[in-house]
DNA sequence: CAGTGGTCTAGACCACGAA
DNA sequence: TCGTGGTCTAGACCACTGA
């Protein structure tokens, strides 16, 4: 079975969520799940600190590894969530409206942000309009390099473009940056969301990266104030 | 020597920062690095994982390392970073004003925040106000469990509690928990901070935790629009 | 195909916590 | 002291990339 260590963490996960490890209780020793699951110290050791890493568990030196109740759901943009996943989560009345999808040459700015070198390269432009409860509250402005993504279609856009990229062209994203400020709405946020009186809006600028560590789309994403949240969820590293 | 793949992770940094290793291009194979430190291959894939963690490094799979050059400076609020390093950071005129300091029993909505069982427990109540360039931009809102810390000073609050905690109690924080939101301000905000016309307050709140595992702190903090910026940089995990 | 990173093993020794 | 997790090793086999 390949990826043993995997399989050990999503088991320990179901453990964890069901219960039937307790908060704030002990995991069994590296050495009892080593009998349990048959396999050497290492890859257990692997699991644990996949747990670690996700916020499942803490482990102490000298007594063991603490299984935290640390709520690990409710996690709106954290990470890459994409709009879907978080409409989903949150179980809302939600819908994507179609605002603009064109391919143009980029601006200089974009060309900096996207490292476009040569003269030819076009970006696809992509807004969109995030509605929840009958309300306009987000405006997602895309910005996808033409020579990782051929083809765009309003449907794509209408429903998931991650989906889109990551299925049908077998593209995977790997990281991605992000930076949250705060700003004052444009004339463009005015027209497209329902800010009633705000006078701010919540921007998420994300620089979205592939597996070969290339940049491939620019995405900002401008929020009604009142509807934004994120959460993080953060553990010292070593040095 | 102990620790070695910390000291080989370190020394990679530093060839990484000084452009040693150039970005886009791979770092030396597994193999050479092995022949290079004059270790296993594991210790040497320890400290990889580490620069990946840390977004030095992109691994790709059948082909190498790939150095990134995503600038990984300006974390300005990311991980646990406190104020006092914030400041420097920014290599501004700064100041912080203690504006209370009191040991008080803890309200209803704080012992559950800070899963305070016992009738006895007092909580540290803590509130500072962070100057920058003569403009008082944050408010600083502590609860710290009086188990915890039995004592803390004006001084102390003024410079910074990590250090003391960490520092002259030997506590050590091992992972925090974030919530961004956007909110009005209150009466308190606007007497405290220097808000001009500004109808929003950026708040962060921070649940703090120990080693092992215990909370020990809630935080908020209560900062200006205009001044906010929250960098973030989030790697997708395996499933 | 050769070279790269990904997983896994069995065992060793060390550092730390609790009794 | 004993049991815990932390580090390190030498070697094996697998999966992926690119020529």
């Amino acid at each position: 079975m390949r990826n043993k260590y995997i399989q050990i963490y999503k088991d320990i996960v179901d453990d964890i969520t069901k219960a039937t490890y307790q908060p704030q209780t002990l995991l069994p020793s590296e050495h009892e799940l080593m009998d349990k699951y048959g396999t050497s110290r290492e890859t257990i050791r692997k699991a644990l600190t996949l747990l670690a890493q996700n916020g499942f568990i803490q482990k102490v030196q000298g007594k063991g590894s603490i299984v935290l109740d640390t709520p690990r759901f409710d996690f709106p943009i954290s990470g890459l969530v994409s709009f879907k996943e978080l409409a989903n989560q949150l179980g809302e009345n939600h819908k994507t409206i179609v605002e603009k999808l064109e391919l143009l040459p980029p601006t200089e700015d974009m060309k900096g942000i996207l490292q476009i070198d040569s003269s030819e390269e076009m970006v696809w432009e992509v807004q969109r309009v995030r509605e929840i409860d009958d309300e306009k509250i987000i405006l997602d402005k895309d910005y996808i390099k033409s020579s990782k993504v051929e083809k765009l279609s309003r449907e794509v856009c209408a429903s998931s473009i991650y989906e889109y990229i990551e299925g049908e062209l077998g593209l995977t994203i790997s990281f991605a940056k992000k930076e949250i400020t705060v700003e004052e709405p444009t004339k463009e946020d005015r027209n497209l969301l329902d800010l009633e009186g705000f006078s701010n809006v919540v921007v998420v600028k994300n620089y979205v990266y592939l597996e070969d560590a290339s940049i491939f789309q620019y995405t900002e994403s401008r929020h009604r104030p009142d509807k934004f949240r994120f959460v993080d969820f953060a553990r010292r590293t070593k040095n």
